[in-house]
DNA sequence: TTGTTAATGCAACACTGTTGCGTTATATTT
DNA sequence: AAATATAACGCAACAGTGTTGCATTAACAA
């Protein structure tokens, strides 16, 4: 799969996250961009980022799909697993850069793991 | 808020949950539960369960909500912050009774985590 | 037993996300 | 430059979980 044509809302994507700190939800793109591209096509076009290895993606607080640049993954591998940061007065979604040690789990295999920590951003504390 | 009245669906929910090991999906209790509830229902008494304490709530892998028994909660205060591990195999929610140590974040004020973890149980292994 | 009102059932809705399909546009080939 | 193949698109309709409004029913106290 992944993209194979440079398409005007493949362009405007990536510029999104290429010119924002932090994650975005599916449905804010949706929200900004809907005027320019049908949302079926925004989740299509993510989905496709994705596979390639240049978004990856996780579950927010309500259940909903965020997205955010990969660091060092490739469309075969995705090594880049950390936690989230939600600020609950903002909104504001971040990439925490740092490893999470898992608890030790006996007789089970672990293959995924996503820790979603909320609270309030620097900005919302002051 | 809170439950006020013992009526034959919190009676039939908390039996559900007090004969269950792992933790179960609205989702599941409404396919199980529906010739005898409407959904509606379920949903409405799963909440007050979780406002007075007896159950807490978490988002699974499709943000779809999952809830399991309390232990040493209030209404007033809920302290029974663990992980939950789902099987990918058969499904299966468990709640693990550790403690998640979080990374350190500056600048930063925690009030929430979650963390799931996804693999294969024991009984999936085999 | 009666009265109050919490709890219920139903229908309709809200919301994120998905699918099918005909059309458009990208990129390759001639 | 024109023709061709097909990826990507827009639209409409749908799927699934969860919510809301409102009339009806049932729990419980007086």
């Amino acid at each position: 799969m992944g993209v194979i044509r440079k398409t005007k809302a493949v362009e405007v994507l990536l510029k999104e996250f290429n010119t924002s700190a932090t994650a975005i939800s599916a449905k804010k793109l949706i929200d900004e961009l809907h005027t320019s591209f049908n949302k079926t096509t925004i989740y299509r076009v993510l989905d496709k980022l994705e596979d390639d290895g240049v978004l990856h993606s996780f579950l927010g607080k309500e259940g909903h799909k965020w997205y955010a640049k990969c660091n060092g993954c490739s469309a075969s591998e995705h090594n880049d697993i950390h936690p989230h940061f939600q600020c609950l007065s903002c909104g504001k979604m971040d990439c925490l850069p740092v490893n999470v040690t898992l608890p030790k789990i006996p007789n089970r295999k672990i293959e995924f793991s996503q820790l979603l920590i909320q609270g309030k951003c620097e900005a919302c504390i002051a």
